[in-house]
DNA sequence: AGCACGATTAACT
DNA sequence: GTTAATCGTGCTC
């Protein structure tokens, strides 16, 4: 399967989180493995504007990846143990990005099911937490470069999710965040249980 | 320097 | 349904 080139996210944000449901999040372990995961669920963050976004504090050191060129990774900290993961969309100098959520475990299984012993397979990675504990995915990979050839860290084409299976609506947890950014409907979810 | 809180999760009642 | 965990960030003093 071809890696996802940056153009892919070189793109207004909304049509990145649609079309990023389908493709393959892919960690290359340092020993080689891959763990990787079918994108089912992503949410927009787009600009200073947007109350939910972090960029709406402006350009930070937290928030600079998000100001940089598409195709970099925005992995923040929050909650005082959970890691997300992004990847940062449009052009350099718009801060935007794209929030994975949730994803079908397809390859490196054994792995996944030793980063969440204990826990059934559905959840592995049903949450934007959940799929960086499963995945890897931490704080080294803030700000690294998803387009590059020998990325460790990368996004895949795998299938594509016709619009009859894809369910929008609005994002989770912006608990005190204003209207009308608490429900706009950036979230984009496939409703179908994996194959 | 201090403080309130978060793009969450797991373990409760 | 509720709530503790746990700390970086951004805001106020």
């Amino acid at each position: 399967m071809a890696r996802l080139p940056r153009e892919c996210f070189a793109r207004p944000t909304l049509e990145v989180a649609r079309d990023l449901l389908g493709t393959r999040l892919v960690h290359r372990e340092p020993d080689g493995r891959r763990v990787a995961g079918i994108i089912v669920e992503t949410e927009a963050y787009i600009g200073e504007e947007d109350q939910g976004c972090h960029a709406r504090a402006g350009r930070t050191p937290r928030t600079a990846v998000m100001y940089g060129p598409p195709g970099h990774a925005y992995v923040y900290f929050t909650y005082g143990m959970h890691w997300l993961f992004n990847v940062v969309t449009e052009g350099e100098g718009f801060p935007a990005a794209v929030l994975v959520r949730a994803l079908w475990p397809v390859e490196g299984l054994e792995i996944m099911a030793a980063r969440r012993r204990g826990r059934p397979r559905r959840e592995w990675t049903d949450g934007p937490a959940k799929l960086c504990r499963a995945l890897g995915i931490d704080g080294r990979y803030h700000g690294a470069d998803l387009c590059t050839p020998d990325a460790d860290l990368f996004l895949e084409s795998d299938r594509t999710f016709p619009d009859e299976s894809v369910t929008i609506g609005p994002r989770v947890g912006l608990n005190t965040v204003p209207e009308p950014w608490k429900s706009i409907p950036w979230r984009f979810r496939v409703h179908l249980t994996q194959p």
